[in-house]
DNA sequence: CTAAAATATGATTAGTTGCTCATGTATTCA
DNA sequence: TGAATACATGAGCAACTAATCATATTTTAG
């Protein structure tokens, strides 16, 4: 959480505050680390995969007719999230099955619908 | 969370998992709502600002001078987190306070750090 | 009233993104 | 082996985004 120390002779108009922000402000690579994680789920395409696959694995053709998609569009959006381990994939023969890699995705895009309700 | 009926004439390898992927499956509307939630922490900018506000109220310069950036960048990373509710601004003098707007934010937040802890 | 300080905002731009189209790869079946 | 099925992928494009620069607005001090 802390940051670099930080050097207050530049001038603030609130020291106070401002040490007290520095003190819980992340630095630069984590902030960027998180953002794609928000990043991930910040598509409203992804965030439907997510839900379709929340409680059954389903291949890429059955996601693509579910969400009214086309066949690539689901397998470029499927390659990213592998790519982010937003889901994992099983080949049965030809056909390939995609399930979630992770609880805590599911639990972030669930307290992001709390939210969403909540207000 | 469940959404409109789906006819199931369409041609699904597996129509049982896709029922029980469609009764999950978030609409449309919904997502799009939700994505734009999760796009407001998207980015590092607004996280490092989340988390400098997570404590304390500061103004817009300090901010800048914080995250070295320009007070221009900062203002408009502000309005844009003002219009999604998720800083609330406090005009004192020519001095304007900002401050997270609802606890959920930084629920989510903290979340999100929690999970990139755990991997 | 005027200058200065703090913040807001419009225009522009480089970078990113999500989809489509065409094509490539892998696997099964006749 | 060859056709068909399921999926993957590269190129290209339109839409979006976050920063910069210049300028406008608001408020205080003198």
């Amino acid at each position: 959480m802390a940051t670099h120390r930080l050097r207050f002779t530049a001038d603030f108009l609130d020291p106070r505050a401002a040490a007290t922000a520095a003190s819980h402000l992340v630095d630069g690579p984590t902030a960027t680390h998180l953002a794609r994680t928000f990043a991930a789920l910040a598509d409203p395409t992804r965030l439907r995969l997510v839900s379709a696959l929340s409680h059954v694995e389903l291949c890429v053709g059955d996601l693509a007719t579910l969400l009214g998609l086309t066949q690539s569009a689901v397998s470029h959006q499927l390659r990213l999230m592998r790519s982010l381990r937003l889901v994992k994939s099983r080949r049965a023969g030809r056909v390939v099955y995609y399930a979630l890699d992770d609880d805590h995705i599911h639990d972030l895009f669930h307290r992001g619908l709390e939210h969403l309700q909540h207000q």
